[in-house]
DNA sequence: TCAAAAACTTGTCGCGCGTAAAAAAATTAT
DNA sequence: ATAATTTTTTTACGCGCGACAAGTTTTTGA
């Protein structure tokens, strides 16, 4: 493969013994041409290094195969894990992805919504900053672009919402310790960036009054998305005028609780679930780190998996014009026991 | 702004009372028109809602502005963080920016080039995978197409390479503990993916002659990229068959470091400089999570900042001409002292 | 076997912009 | 003021491919 280089379309078509619009034809759809035309024409494509155009090629069609994922911090690696996930299922799907971090900033987001658009993408997976959004912003954008939300959800914008049920963490995991030890608090930011934390307080609050135990919420200070420096900071200034209402900590996110630990640690505070320890900590997410803490996170996982194929799913589907009405896909997640609660 | 949408660059000129070709000029390099020119250009852009299309742009001009990152793995927090640094600095110079992630795998790699060559960038910069690289592969993308590479180098491959000075990272830190106890023992990996890894513990070899220590090198088994998972794994095993031969331990990176900390904890053996600890730690690159390890992991950082400066302004330098013979620039890192050694 | 349907060919247009050459206008230098 | 220089305008072409229409060939099905 890949002797002679082929210009252009026209060439490659002489070459194939194929008419120009059929080897067009050919390359916007494989399936849409007859068996044996597709084969003369892999064959070709076999024995000359020639690839379309890809920038003449969207110039003029309607829509593109370009699929734009767009996630709030790549540089976290629950994003990474999923947009990687979702990478693999559009190429698999012959689409052509592209990531774009939003670096928590929303200025940025709407930049890269703008970028977007000029791209004429044939759709797009975002999973927007959430309170910090610009709502308007992303809402005209989704008039304009086929695009499935996902992870964090803005109530009315896009075709769907694919992430997980928030409240159903919480209550699986306040379970969990409630059965194990003392009832948990529950500890988070005050002005969390992200949506789903309040419905995992709202969870958290309803499981425990369910169970017939008064629920106790430590909110700290903090900005931005450095949830491990607020939760080992805060967390430690918390420990330190005995905030921390319950021998049992249910964090918010599992990135406040790396934080957390890190603050038990240096308070000299052991963290397990054996008598010699003095507190327990609990996490939800699953992040990718949680194993490797000390002591290893117990947490709630969200389902990775699940969520990036349904998002594509439901993405590909609308593309092919089978959309459904605008509907809320959730998650369970999974109970994760380790060594930390 | 952005009031009345205009349909093309013809259109936008008459409306600016410009000539089109003036106008595409002032989109190639604002800089390339008479002030008095450029002013009344920005006017009707604040007042028409006009962007050139990016597909017939670049369809003709023999170099786009777009500009590839390429990293191994995006889910690393390390390679997040400095392609975040690389991706701010194009977007100040006026170029698109596009981040890929080659997984961990060759064949993706060799992908992501060919789908880059496609996109006509202005240049790429690109941390390649290492030994698992397809090297003549990236040999002819980089003879096309102007590269720098980072992190990792291929040997007179790209335009030139920017990275840290391995050897001297483990010189520091061999000899900084040495000050401040046992000279320590080089944990790895057998078969490192990445070149650094050498280069490292050449370094620690030659370090511990010099200060008249006997080295002591623990390669354990392990394939792909999960360098925590084998970190707690092997270095867990080792443990056991006691083949951690000082009680002082330098990991190849912070990642296997994190790892092995975890394996510590799992056989409840205390990790620290205190009196009351068993072992050492330390670790290299000063990853992101390091911080927040128990106890915080004592490393070398590596000066993303930097890096990601220096090969981004060859880059550009190499774009605009004014290319240098090939060079290899390498930055030292800083002690970080914390906790574990 | 023959008609209907499907797939392909031929030819032609247009997309939105880059680019080049020559002429005209504006600016700068003398 | 005049010449020299820079910038802009005018005009025109081409890039590589998508899209369409009308005609031709191949395949399908009864």
């Amino acid at each position: 493969m890949g002797d002679v280089k082929v210009k252009n379309m026209e060439e490659f078509a002489a070459l194939s013994g194929i008419s120009r619009p059929t080897v067009s034809k050919y390359f916007n759809d494989p399936g849409s041409v007859r068996a044996s035309t597709r084969e003369r024409i892999e064959a070709a494509l076999e024995q000359y290094d020639y690839r379309p155009n890809i920038f003449a090629m969207n110039q003029n069609r309607k829509l593109t195969k370009n699929i734009g994922i767009v996630v709030p911090n790549v540089g976290d690696p629950f994003f990474a894990e999923i947009a990687r996930n979702i990478e693999q299922r559009c190429v698999a799907a012959g689409y052509r992805p592209t990531l774009f971090s939003s670096h928590g900033e929303a200025d940025h987001e709407v930049d890269i919504l703008d970028t977007l658009r000029s791209l004429k993408p044939a759709g797009v997976l975002l999973a927007p900053l959430g309170r910090a959004s610009d709502r308007s912003a992303i809402e005209k954008f989704c008039d304009a672009v086929p695009t499935v939300l996902f992870d964090s959800n803005l109530n009315d914008i896009g075709l769907s919402f694919v992430g997980s049920d928030n409240p159903q963490f919480s209550r699986l995991i306040v379970d969990y310790l409630c059965r194990t030890g003392e009832p948990p608090c529950f500890f988070e930011m005050k002005n969390p960036a992200n949506p789903n934390a309040n419905r995992r307080r709202q969870g958290y609050i309803q499981a425990m009054e369910e169970l017939g135990h008064t629920p106790s919420i430590v909110q700290v200070d903090g900005q931005g998305w450095d949830f491990e420096e607020i939760g080992r900071r805060e967390g430690g200034r918390a420990l330190e005028r005995n905030a921390i209402t319950s021998n049992t900590v249910l964090c918010s996110n599992d990135r406040l609780a790396i934080g957390l630990l890190t603050a038990c640690f240096e308070n000299g505070i052991r963290v397990g679930r054996t008598p010699d320890c003095a507190i327990r900590v609990a996490g939800q997410d699953d992040h990718p780190f949680a194993r490797y803490t000390c002591p290893p996170l117990t947490t709630i996982a969200q389902d990775y998996e699940a969520i990036s194929r349904h998002a594509v799913e439901t993405l590909f589907r609308a593309i092919d014009g089978k959309a459904g009405p605008r509907d809320t896909i959730l998650f369970e997640g999974r109970l994760v026991m380790r060594d930390s609660a």
